[in-house]
DNA sequence: TGGATAGTTCAATAACTCATGAGTAGTTGA
DNA sequence: TCAACTACTCATGAGTTATTGAACTATCCA
């Protein structure tokens, strides 16, 4: 990942309904979810806004999308976050020990759930 | 790191010169660096124009300023930058197995440069 | 072929972000 | 105290992004 796609990618997640999308589509995994189903989780954002934030990851190359018979769908590129998270430890940060040291003082990712983890959150 | 603080982050890096402000001071370490420096580093940018950019990386938090005699001096926040990788990971990513894949297969951060390491890239 | 379903695109508007240049405030040394 | 230096704040205008609702396209099934 280079630096304009870095920044598209920051600009992308700098919204909470596109993190909430992100999100979303990570715990559905490479089987991904209808545009449909997703408005649903996201408790019923009308349409077109969906689309446009929809449209706005998958221009940051975050999302990919297929159409499967009337729906779309849309999942998560794992390789795209990987590379934006590598981006952001060695392209930004330089691999900075601090920031990585930072980094490993809040594992927790096996046990305690995130925040927002006990369902959908609807805004 | 919660979710609010990493959307003002998010947003806070998807600009061409933050990021660019952020690897600086990054390599600059805890010593940090002079706004007037920081200009002249970064090609002679404007003086309100930075200014502007190091508050809003203020404001989301991801740096610092103490006042020295005539200068003001902006240092890196690493647990922000750790914070936000973690968030990253965990909260957005739910450390998915996949995507933590991606992450392990660039390391190279001990050797190769990443981009535009060979002195400050003037826009 | 026509109705129903699933999604996207478009136009209008509102809201926000950014660059610029002038003006202002804090600090220093003569 | 005043000039020089360092840096910030503010107002303005341009450009970009987000929201809304209506119109449109694609697909399916009777």
């Amino acid at each position: 990942m280079d630096r304009e796609q870095a920044l598209t990618a920051f600009s992308a997640l700098a919204h909470a309904d596109r993190l909430d999308l992100i999100r979303l589509l990570v715990r559905q995994g490479p089987e991904g979810l209808a545009a449909g189903q997703i408005g649903v989780a996201l408790g019923g954002r009308m349409a077109s806004r969906l689309s446009f934030h929809l449209a706005t990851l998958e221009a940051a190359a975050l999302i990919t999308s297929r159409r499967v018979a009337r729906n779309v769908i849309y999942s998560v590129r794992t390789e795209a976050l990987g590379g934006l998270l590598t981006f952001l430890m060695r392209d930004c940060c330089g691999s900075d020990p601090q920031i990585m040291a930072c980094c490993d003082r809040h594992p927790g990712a096996e046990g305690a759930p995130a925040y927002g983890e006990a369902g959908t959150d609807k805004t």
